[in-house]
DNA sequence: CTGCAACTTGAAGTGCACTTCAACTCAAGC
DNA sequence: GCTTGAGTTGAAGTGCACTTCAAGTTGCAG
């Protein structure tokens, strides 16, 4: 008697009630039904779509998402150690994605600093202009030098 | 005689051309017009450029972009100081952004230690729901508490 | 002067993440 | 048992940020 219906899930997650069955039509979640055909959810699903919330500020795709709740247990509510061991994973994501604005801050600072405001071929911090090889666009913050010499 | 064409922006940008055709029936860069309405751009465009790339990667939309740029002065090609102006602005948008994901990873971390994940009403973190009057879903991390006591 | 790659336009198409709609069914209170 | 708010479906619509396409034009190299 655990069950929410998908009007209470959508009030108490702040997603809804129409995204959430998009999310169940895309794979991402899924609910028991009733003998009416009415959705019903547990609490542990709330996890799920915090989860999915959470993974969206962090700008990643829905396909994206479903893969990775994909490693959650199906047959079981998952764990304290199965979120955790998921959870691990997104927490490299997001420092990454951390690391990344910091050096998108810190450029925006510094070129702005010398007034070129370029961020691809500054003179300053990029003297000859040696990413010109790896590609186009803001290099240095999309793909910082010291990932690969 | 230092102007650009589409395809050369589009090399030194990394954005394609229709990107820029589109970006200028939105607003948000102009190019000045050969007798046979081609398309030419100033080098201090690729600066506009970067600038849209970066506030994208922020998460902005092009509308709220557009305003920004309108700050900068039609008639000159902006200065130093244009920019320094503009561009502290969005250092500040960078910070709270990137405070906000901090907080984000440091939430996900410490429910995940209690294994709650909730986001929203852990019990260890908010003993009382006092979060609930302020709107559904993550609000400690979206809207933390240190916002408005 | 010719040829061809690069440019021009407007219109239509794409992918994502939903939302809205119409028509219908369910569940709970009186 | 009836009413009513909440739920169901598939199909179509929305908004953003582009991309693709068709049909035509431009500009530089030879």
């Amino acid at each position: 008697m655990e069950t929410l219906t998908i009007g209470e899930m959508a009030a108490r997650s702040g997603v809804a009630p129409s995204a959430l069955r998009y999310y169940e039509r895309e794979g991402l979640l899924h609910a028991a039904r009733t003998g009416g055909n009415q959705r019903r959810y547990e609490r542990a699903d709330l996890r799920r779509i915090a989860f999915i919330k959470i993974a969206q500020q962090v700008g990643v795709s829905l396909d994206e998402i479903r893969e990775a709740l994909a490693e959650l247990p199906e047959n079981r509510t998952p764990t304290k150690a199965d979120w955790s061991r998921l959870s691990s994973r997104w927490r490299h994501r997001l420092d990454e994605r951390i690391a990344m604005m910091e050096r998108l801050r810190d450029q925006l600072t510094g070129c702005i600093g010398c007034g070129c405001l370029s961020l691809q071929r500054c003179h300053l911090i990029n003297p000859r202009d040696r990413l010109a090889a790896r590609g186009t666009g803001p290099q240095m913050i999309l793909n910082p030098p010291s990932d690969k010499p």
